[in-house]
RNA sequence: GGCCCCAUCGUCUAGUGGCCUAGGACGCUGGCCUCUCACGUCGGAAACACGGGUUCGAAUCCCGUUGGGGCCA
């Protein structure tokens, strides 16, 4: 993927760079997916860098089939980034675990400098004072016992073979910052224990990986979820002790399920992979959750005291020009499917034709309904007729049945329907007329029902329902002009035919 | 438990002291659109968590309470 603007526009010396840091353990939800669209618009705002990076640190749960499938669903939402695992950049690398030595590299200073110490204390013995303080009523804060260790000490710890920990030297006092979304943020330094930036085995903690990481790749700006925000003041430390720029940062708030608890997998619809499962399109998912904690400024009219509408339904490339982290909410959003739903028949009903089809292919192969028979105009044209009927791909087949069926069937209901007795008549006029027509056009269907209106003297349900049933075997569907319109000739002489039988004999 | 963050219709939100008898959107609901389900369209119900301040005036500022969330884990 090409680095964009790298060295020209208005960044020149200190160009935008954001990062989506997403962990391999599990395929990405919506809270992922929002943390990514946010960095990816912002750097498009800004002609920055997007950068993607993988934080598979976490040997235990990480696996490589969730890397992959995180790309592919950045992929496919059109979250393109400039520089990462598979195309590269000037700061790989851009796994984790490709980079210990830069974390060793970067404690090993710290020690030296003497902003960091050795820690010997054993995970039973910090188990134990942990519930100690709890009980107490104490935070629960690392006591500094190996802080001050004398050089016997060390030696001593060493000839028994124990395997230090490194433990930074968190100092008193306050660390303040400015958060893009939520203000001036304060914490005290005394609050926050010295912490463990290199595990015993040599693995970098996560606060130290990331500030190391950050640092070196050239971040500019931190944008993540609101569940990093107590991270942060452990993160701007580990910076000043380097002599690292320190980011902006922007923390966005969480989105929650329908229960207000934090969206996991337990909610229905909560991965990527679900909703693209059951047939949501990439932009509808785009503008969907870019309203969820960020509303577009209200339209010129009314914008002065923010009244009247709001535009929700639009293009990347206009949010991209609306985006602005002043306009990010504070408060936790809840993912409602039925906004995304609505949102997505917007999009199905304006797609192209061409590439909504393709989108449905698979949807229609799943139902059963072979497609690569059959004429590619005509597929068009049977897509098209539905798409205002659906929601999501997934209920195509529900109406794509009927230009398909072989055999339709009429169940026990509709079938009293056809046994009124004016039945007989609108059937045969129906048939007889079509059977003189050459190519059904919408108006030529018009025409066609208003003949046998007049012809049978009936109009309304009496007139279109038997019609409707004869020709799909159901009550619902499209409009009836634009199925004859779609239908085979020959096709619908056959449907009636059959529908004509049980009438027959009553 | 400590610390931090948050609080407007069911949901997403507009609102930065007077334009607010609180606006929009989804959802719900009623009417219309010569058939259904939709689409579209016109209506309707629906919210400033609570209690104190500050102010001539508060959804908007301050404090507390409650509730939700996060980090330490």
């Amino acid at each position: 993927m090409a680095r964009v603007n790298k060295n020209q526009g208005p960044f020149m010396s200190n160009q935008i760079r954001v990062r989506f840091a997403p962990s391999p353990t599990g395929h990405l939800h919506m809270g992922n997916v929002r943390t990514a669209l946010f960095n990816y618009l912002f750097a498009k705002k800004h002609n920055g860098s997007f950068i993607l990076r993988i934080e598979d640190t976490d040997f235990d749960r990480v696996k490589k089939e969730y890397e992959d499938s995180i790309l592919e669903d950045l992929k496919w939402l059109g979250l393109n980034w400039d520089e990462g695992t598979d195309c590269g950049g000037d700061y790989g690398p851009y796994r984790q675990s490709e980079r210990i030595n830069l974390y060793r590299e970067h404690a090993d200073r710290l020690l030296n400098e003497g902003k960091a110490y050795q820690c010997f204390c054993s995970p039973e013995e910090l188990e134990r004072k942990r519930k100690e303080s709890l009980s107490k009523g104490l935070p629960p804060r690392y006591d500094g016992k190996c802080c001050n260790l004398s050089r016997e000490e060390i030696v001593s710890y060493e000839q028994k073979g124990i395997k230090p920990s490194i433990r930074f030297k968190v100092e008193t006092g306050l660390i303040e910052f400015e958060d893009m979304v939520r203000g001036k943020m304060t914490f005290k330094g005394s609050d926050i224990g010295d912490f463990v930036i290199l595990r015993s085995d040599g693995v970098a903690a996560y606060n130290f990986a990331v500030t190391v990481d950050d640092a070196l790749m050239k971040i500019t700006h931190v944008i993540r979820g609101e569940d990093h925000l107590s991270n942060t003041p452990r993160q701007i430390l580990l910076n000043q002790a380097m002599g690292f720029d320190i980011p902006e940062f922007a923390h966005l708030s969480m989105i929650l399920g329908y229960d207000r608890t934090l969206l996991s997998k337990r909610h229905g619809a909560a991965s990527l992979k679900e909703l693209k499962g059951e047939g949501y399109l990439s932009e509808a998912v785009i503008n969907y959750l870019s309203l969820l904690g960020w509303s577009n400024p209200p339209l010129p009219p009314f914008t002065k005291g923010g009244r009247g509408g709001i535009r929700e339904i639009m293009p990347l490339n206009d949010i991209i020009k609306n985006i602005s982290i002043e306009r990010v909410s504070k408060s936790p959003a809840v993912f409602d499917i039925k906004k995304l739903k609505w949102i997505n028949s917007h999009y199905i009903r304006n797609k192209d034709i061409a590439e909504l089809t393709e989108l449905a292919h698979p949807f229609l192969t799943k139902a059963g309904i072979s497609v690569d028979t059959v004429d590619k105009n005509w597929l068009y044209k049977v897509v098209d007729t539905i798409r205002d009927n659906i929601e999501t791909l997934s209920e195509i087949d529900k109406y794509a049945r009927i230009f398909f069926d072989e055999i339709i069937k009429i169940d026990s209901e509709n079938l009293e329907i056809l046994k009124d007795n004016t039945v007989v008549e609108v059937l045969k006029s129906l048939k007889d007329r079509i059977e003189k027509e050459e190519n059904i056009t919408e108006e030529i269907a018009d025409k066609i029902i208003l003949y046998i209106k007049e012809k049978a003297n009936i109009k309304g349900k009496k007139l279109m329902m038997p019609i409707r049933i004869a020709l799909t075997g159901k009550t619902e569907g499209p409009e009836l002009k634009k199925i004859m319109s779609v239908l085979r000739k020959d096709e619908m002489i056959k449907r009636i035919n059959l529908a004509q039988k049980p009438i027959a004999n009553t």
